[in-house]
DNA sequence: TCTATATATCGGCAAAATCCGATATCTGGA
DNA sequence: TCCAGATATCGGATTTTGCCGATATATAGA
């Protein structure tokens, strides 16, 4: 859990928009046609920020790599979801050391 | 309280690192000339993060322009202290959207 | 008024971030 | 095996950020 590295995820707007989205993945994305449970299909986020293919599979990667979204690849999809105990665990640290 | 901004400002180390010495002034600012009641005056920074002075006064305006920290001018100096109300609020802010 | 000190701002350079289209990779199905 | 679809990565252009030294501004004191 890098500090340092999630601030500088959270830093663009759009990537905070993401996380934000898919703590309601009902709202934001009911009409995905693989079950929510799985997670969010990577090409979901496109249409609803409209970036290019490639901008928000970078985003996506800032976000995995800096541990606040855990990646699952199922076939030719990735499904995306929320790393609550890693977002968790930097809100409590941002807390108490801000 | 712009939230973007402020996850800006939070996005360079030592931005966090300034609000995080200015949370214990007496154990991390005790040499300074000055009562720390008044705030931490500009010049203690320098000192303790190596960059330059013009790089400094530019950190702790970025900081400022984004409300974690409030300035009072006295004389030559200018004397820096958290802006606790909007810390607490962007947190607050923060730990319920995220 | 002259000088020293503190801070802010400017100009320029280097590095990092952002974005896109094109291409590569991988999977599933015909 | 070939093709189509989804995602990742590459190459390049643009913008933003970070850093510095030099300079401007402002204050305090001699």
């Amino acid at each position: 859990m890098d500090k340092t590295e999630i601030l500088k995820a959270l830093a663009h707007p759009v990537r905070v928009e993401f996380l934000e989205w898919m703590k309601e993945p009902e709202r934001h994305f009911s009409n995905q046609a693989h079950p929510l449970e799985m997670g969010i299909c990577a090409n979901q986020f496109e249409k609803r920020c409209g970036l290019s293919q490639s901008t928000v599979s970078a985003h996506l990667s800032t976000l995995e790599k800096a541990g606040l979204l855990k990646i699952d690849r199922v076939g030719q999809w990735a499904f995306y979801r929320r790393n609550e105990e890693t977002i968790a665990a930097f809100l409590d640290e941002l807390s108490s050391s801000l």
